[in-house]
DNA sequence: TTTTTTGCAAAAGGTTTGCAACACG
DNA sequence: CGTGTTGCAAACCTTTTGCAAAAAA
């Protein structure tokens, strides 16, 4: 337990957040496994020790800058969040919300093709990829 | 221009849709080649005719559901639309905002190929494929 | 101690809803 | 004419902001 606290506080330091009870709550709430959450899933987490709305989501909007965190697009009414260092993406059944993880092998090339043919960009930073269906329970 | 109106009369019955004065507004503001659109911007185009901003989100939400037009995924502040039959995918400058459209063509196959391998799923009925980085005017 | 962060409260968008008047078919 | 749709106002939900108190380095 207390390994993982030393580890997200050197997480946080290392990319320049100082290391605040709120901001070790919030981080350690992510996994790589995890689903995507929203602000409304993490204060849900956070509540109970006093950290309030406004915290999380200058928070989050702070791992979002330092790439901690990144955005997953689920077409879902909030922006929901997962950590950055896990290349993966999502489907999403538009009935119940359920996500399964996928891993994706051939989009970076995708891109890098695409690009080739545009005259307003050059560089790709980011990429968003989801697949939208029903799940097995809901259709 | 007779002729658009009743193109659109002809569209909106076929989805199931009676052709009343908004909807025909709002779908007539909607071209395969034109950006997607927020509620916001299709507000401003229609407020002068009278209808308000709850007619505008309940015939998004209509047009949504009977399949006229679709959700474009583009990491903004609010929910942004376009006509559904148009499949193509967007560059997305994270500053200034500019879309440029772009082809998609082997994002159907790589959908169908990562669907055989989930439990939870068997069908995939759309998908989003967005593209985020600097334009040139903004790197 | 100095600077950054937090908690609270309030405000600012975006989106939805209740309801009576209205328009489509 | 009858049902579905609209306009208005108000509510709701997500996200942002101002400010004084508290915590980190």
């Amino acid at each position: 337990m207390e390994n993982n606290l030393e580890k997200f506080k050197k997480i946080l330091q290392m990319k320049g957040h100082k290391a605040t009870r709120s901001r070790l709550l919030v981080i350690s709430n992510f996994s790589p496994e995890c689903e995507p959450m929203s602000a409304r899933d993490i204060y849900e987490k956070v509540k109970k020790s006093g950290t309030d709305y406004a915290t999380v989501y200058r928070i989050l909007s702070a791992f979002l800058k330092s790439g901690i965190l990144k955005r997953a697009d689920l077409r879902k009414d909030s922006s929901y969040f997962e950590l950055a260092d896990t290349h993966h993406h999502h489907m999403v059944c538009t009935d119940c919300g359920l996500i399964e993880d996928f891993n994706d092998c051939k989009i970076g090339a995708l891109g890098k093709n695409i690009i080739k043919s545009s005259s307003k960009f050059k560089k790709i930073k980011d990429h968003s990829f989801e697949l939208f269906g029903l799940c097995n329970s809901c259709s």
